[in-house]
DNA sequence: TTCTAATTGAAAATGATTCTCATTACTAGT
DNA sequence: ACTAGTAATGAGAATCATTTTCAATTAGAA
């Protein structure tokens, strides 16, 4: 499994949903600094500068990042910010749902913004590579679901395992 | 969240799928010796006093149970077992899929044996309880995701968040 | 500007998971 | 049943992500 398997790869390759484009990240609208402050000031914590800079940095950045990671790139722009400041940030946002936990396998806690349409995960458990999909059937089922039982759904964890084709040709 | 809530519970409460019964466990069949034995070399492993009581104990006793409870169940038993044993063979169990590993938000994996009618769960963020559900119509559309970007599907990863009837009442 | 509570960074604490290694115990092949 | 070879074991240490602590600093309301 993959989770058990030290072998894959570590980047985490990102394949765009269909229709599939050329950007970097998924928000090709640029942030201003009164776009940053907005967003902060919504969660109902004070603007600083740390977090201007670690919301920055995420928007900027390539979706899937680690805290360490992300850490690691704001220290290089400013060394006035700590680790706990960027995890304790990612936490807050997470709660605001501004961005998304991705927790897959055993391995350390990725963020991503919360883009405007919802995807889920499907992960090659050989190579470790990322698609992202969105299907609304699958949604639907769930919403019935709730209802059946009486649930009011708040948010939701879908991904799948399995093998890319190119891994299966390998093998 | 749940996983920032310090004050949820800590039962995990389990609404087994429409329709219920009364069984503490799924498995209303009991497992000679001999049963957890065949297990055990189906999975290439070795048996041994420690593995037959650690399965042994982890079908008799409640499903969503962590590496730690399980560990302390089988020491009351035979202090003979250490840890380490348990919970290597729980990860190696998860591998050949006899188990499944739940990791709901932040807290520590739970494992259940893997039941033969696969079910997915519905956590409570408010009390955490835990339902657990069985929707044929998701699963096909995942195949149908995966085979539109080429994957074999291994397994998947499905976990609804919610407020359950109760929870929704009481606030 | 002043005040207060929120925020911060560094480091330590926590907690789950994983590894190490010397010892013990399976089991296949006799 | 005996034995060699290998797998499994337990105790504890190591690792790693995550979380907390706390004294110093800062944002932002009044």
């Amino acid at each position: 499994m993959f989770e058990h398997n030290s072998r894959h790869n570590n980047n985490d390759e990102t394949v765009l949903p269909i229709p599939s484009n050329n950007e970097t990240s998924y928000f090709d609208e640029s942030w201003t600094e009164d776009d940053l402050k907005q967003i902060i000031r919504k969660m109902n914590l004070k603007v600083t500068p740390q977090r201007i800079l670690i919301l920055q940095t995420l928007h900027e950045g390539r979706v899937h990042i680690t805290a360490q990671e992300l850490y690691e790139k704001v220290q290089k722009i400013n060394s006035d910010v700590g680790f706990a400041t960027v995890y304790r940030f990612l936490k807050g946002m997470a709660e605001s749902r501004v961005v998304t936990e991705l927790r897959m396998g055993s391995m350390p806690t990725r963020y991503e913004l919360t883009p405007k349409k919802h995807h889920d995960h499907m992960t090659c458990t050989a190579c470790g590579k990322i698609v992202e999909f969105q299907n609304k059937n699958i949604e639907d089922h769930q919403e019935k679901v709730a209802k059946q039982y009486g649930f009011k759904l708040t948010h939701h964890v879908l991904e799948l395992y399995g093998i890319c084709t190119s891994c299966q040709m390998k093998k």
